[in-house]
DNA sequence: CTTAATGCAAACACTTTGCACTCCC
DNA sequence: GGGAGTGCAAAGTGTTTGCATTAAG
């Protein structure tokens, strides 16, 4: 699988046969269980571990196995249709769409939100250019507690 | 093992000393594997991950089990010695002292820096202000490129 | 001498991989 | 029909846990 050109990365709407022209365009052929995971992702709407993609993607395509919605998740970022989040201890995150995108999970109970990006942006400018470290800030999770959690403590 | 009062906790060193006085103080028992622990940390002196810190510590007590690492770590950060971070993909990582530091790792290399904690201050106020949600800077790893790899690309 | 802490092995959660079979193009 | 993609099982990481034994206080 070579890259082709870049798609509209930063898109988070992807019917289906857009999000096929996509696979097509890059070489990758377009299967029952690709649709299936894009078509879970869809539903699902937000930023989702590999557990809940595979459990939604099953009801769609019965078969399908775990290692498939993984080699699927990473042919879809390869491709560009979706990209992934690094969260803290836990599994790791799924979305359609680019990594513009922010996310915080709370430690306290787990909770998956996504934020708005334009806080991060001084930061990833400070950062840039006191230390020369280029912060890619969609690609990991930021951790604390959610507003609810934060009360009760 | 009860909380018994909050120790310093955003200091960086840790004399070992003093170290196995916040254990006792915490009604932790002094062991040779734990001073073992304790020692390597102060030498590696920086932010680093379990491999590393287990096999410092296996220079000093040679028969000193990884699962015993990894407990003393949790031990270390409850008594509020050490505390640790998530990093994205791999390993999480331990150093001395609280959670106030911040620690950058690239992805295309993995280094792992301490980074200044200042300029992500806007960030957790601007976060708590808009959405309630209350960052815990220091313990997620930011991730990025550092400045040689993003020099390179 | 009491019981926290260790070593060991086994289990754990998440993810990747080798291989034979399938089914998209 | 040829090869990318799949299902399956197995291995690979990083971390935790149960249990008998050791050693700190």
């Amino acid at each position: 699988m070579k890259p082709d050109q870049r798609s509209a990365f930063d898109r988070r709407s992807w019917p289906p046969e857009e999000a096929e022209e996509a696979l097509r365009a890059y070489g990758c052929r377009v299967t029952q269980p690709r649709i299936a995971v894009l078509q879970a992702l869809l539903e699902l709407g937000g930023t989702v571990d590999a557990a809940t993609l595979t459990e939604r993607a099953q009801r769609l395509v019965p078969g399908i196995h775990e290692a498939t919605v993984y080699r699927t998740v990473n042919t879809l970022t390869e491709v560009g249709i979706a990209s992934h989040v690094h969260a803290g201890h836990g599994p790791s995150l799924v979305r359609l769409g680019g990594e513009r995108q922010l996310v915080a999970v709370c430690d306290s109970c787990g909770k998956i939100e996504d934020v708005p990006t334009e806080p991060i942006e001084a930061l990833v400018e400070s950062m840039e250019t006191t230390t020369g470290f280029r912060l890619q800030p969609g690609h990991f999770a930021l951790e604390g507690m959610c507003a609810r959690c934060a009360q009760q403590s």
